[in-house]
DNA sequence: TTGAAAGCGCTAACAA
DNA sequence: TTGTTAGCGCTTTCAA
């Protein structure tokens, strides 16, 4: 209550934000308010009530704040409560809507945590997904969720043991003890495989994505599962293509042609995959699903309004995404079913994560989630010609 | 050189990173190699040469930081250097591959640069655009590109005039003195219509994106050019929708089949209008391009494989996503020009932000940019039956 | 060639 | 009910 008339030498300000120079800092506001940071800080933090700041102050100190539009830096909140509200996202390609989806679930999730997410593109090579997390790292993420390569997980376990928690989705691992989430691809992959098998396919040819990863191995098994319980067996020349991408699937298709004329489907692993064998079944005048039949992964908003709709395998990505951004969540020990707007303790400015309750304590426990998927029958699969 | 036997309490260090509790900071570092912070900082940041320091020092101090796997906290660092290294990006939906493709290279980008993206979703709101916009202004982004929801510009020219440099990408705005990069729309607009119209079509149904949006209306303005060279001009009654989504190309032309059943042809503003027009279409038992011609915006790895291949006006998308990048680390002083990892100077941990020149000199001047389209001849345009 | 110390903006004991 | 102060981990003057 003492005269404001210690003036901060502050550049004249126009109402809203900073208007010259220096950001408006915590010091500022304190001393226009005439208070001391203390104060200022426990009165725009919501914690006017527990330390018993009289209203009077407390609005003025806001007034004061939005007046200079005065925006806490998490820059400096971060260092001292060493919490960055800052979540790691690394996938193998955001601009794959498969990884945007995943992306924008977490994105979503976390927001209303006041968590912010960094994101990191591997352009699928492990050693740049390695340096992404090293970047990320040095930024003090507090958690990080990752889309693999797929092939090494070393780096994450470590990762996961130095005490950031990591959450791995899709192309998870074998015998690892990261959190995962991936869809269930052994179901799956033996269901579409069966809409194959049962018109009487048994020349199928496999499209697969990266061979060491567990995805890829998966679905083969799965494709293996329907063969056997039809009482046949794959052969694994039948094999072809090493990436989940459309050149792969082109490649895959042709050399497949080449080596196995008989082949009346293909079991493509991925809808990448699956458009470069159409292109290539259309170079080499084969009508689908006439001379061959097709099935594949995942779903698009063009599936029905293609020539001849995929019949596929699709995976409930939203869900997928939801789920790794949950886990994340627990892992953080924020409490992902509370309501989230419904936050009224902090309202004005700067105050928005929440602490944590426990010291994250290692809770380190193996899990391997697995979303269902859903099989879609369209118009890609015929009985075989011979 | 005195011997090291002052020891920090640290607990019993196992090779790799931060074995327990607390992380390894450069203090740990410096008591380790028997030295102050400031040569270990010194050291670390490649600046051993300018300090004179001498080389078996320099080596002790990486080694043990090796060792230790210190990793210096960005956050310590930006407090310091008031510099974050953090960029922001606000689109409408990243699950959208148009927006992932943008994000994807200004993160590649900026990367090289050390700096990394900070995701915002803003779901196609500009009150969440809005938000976020705070929510990372107070993460103390350096700069902000954002592909805004497209109608309200003025929180972005505020944030720019504040100091932190914006750059808008697609839904630019008029009259404003935001850097902007956009596809040329009024000149693709004007092409696409161009083969609807040589065809010989006239009553031109239009699906719109947000009405209020510059590429929408640029998008019709390039119709209109194209109409009135050809000698007449469009009905606004012709004009339906008011989203960039499929939904709204749906209901747009359903509506505008009712209102105008004697329409021959439907350009539509982007891809998901398209794909709502065609399955709208279907419905209606409506053949294209026999009974409709169709043109729209954006291709995509399908269009090839859909029944009716779509005539499309693509962008280059990732041009546009590259261009944005560059404006914005013009903006930020940074060389876009300069190659990115022959940068020997700071080799093994922490340092990567290369120090801005000049301090951003509000150097805001107004421009535009715009990228040029390819037109996509396909089959679903011919000639109109009555 | 190296070290001591100030300080970036903020929060939280501890005092009063 | 409010203020003083230490300190988060780092860089950088200034001094030696």
């Amino acid at each position: 209550m003492k005269p404001p008339n210690h003036r901060t030498p502050d550049t004249p300000q126009g109402p809203g934000s900073a208007t010259l120079g220096h950001p408006v800092t915590l010091k500022n506001v304190a001393d226009r308010a005439g208070v001391s940071v203390s104060t200022a800080s426990r009165a725009l933090n919501g914690q006017a009530r527990k330390y018993r700041i009289s209203p009077t102050t407390e609005k003025a100190v806001r007034k004061v704040a939005a007046d200079l539009g005065f925006q806490a830096s998490q820059v400096a909140r971060s260092l001292r409560l060493k919490r960055s509200g800052l979540i790691g996202v690394i996938v193998p390609d955001i601009s794959n809507p498969f990884f945007a989806s995943i992306a924008r679930e977490v994105s979503l999730g976390v927001e209303a945590y006041g968590f912010s997410v960094l994101l990191g593109d591997s352009r699928e090579e492990t050693q740049i997904e390695q340096r992404l997390v090293e970047q990320l790292r040095a930024k003090q993420v507090e958690a990080l969720l990752v889309c693999p390569v797929g092939v090494v997980p070393d780096h994450l376990v470590t990762l996961d043991r130095s005490g950031l928690p990591v959450v791995v989705a899709d192309r998870v691992f074998d015998g690892i003890e990261l959190p995962s989430v991936t869809s269930d691809n052994r179901t799956a992959a033996r269901a579409v495989a069966e809409v194959l098998i049962e018109q009487g396919h048994r020349k199928i040819g496999v499209l697969s994505g990266v061979r060491d990863s567990l995805p890829a191995k998966t679905r083969l098994q799965g494709l293996n599962d329907a063969a056997q319980h039809a009482g046949f067996k794959l052969d694994p020349s039948y094999l072809a293509g090493n990436a989940f991408t459309e050149q792969s699937g082109y490649d895959a298709t042709l050399e497949l042609l080449d080596r196995h004329p008989e082949m009346t489907a293909i079991f493509a692993m991925c809808t990448p995959a699956a458009i470069g064998a159409i292109g290539a079944l259309a170079e080499r005048g084969i009508a689908i699903p006439r001379d061959m039949s097709i099935v594949a992964f995942d779903d698009h908003p063009f599936a029905e309004l293609m020539k001849t709709p995929l019949t596929v395998s699709v995976q409930d990505i939203p869900r997928l995404g939801r789920l790794a951004t949950a886990v994340l969540l627990k892992r953080l020990n924020v409490n992902p079913s509370a309501d989230s707007s419904a936050d009224s303790s902090a309202e004005s400015s700067g105050q928005e994560l929440p602490p944590l309750s426990t010291p994250s304590e290692l809770q380190s426990a193996s899990s391997l989630w697995k979303v269902p998927t859903t099989l879609l029958q369209r118009s890609s699969v015929a009985a075989p010609r011979h």
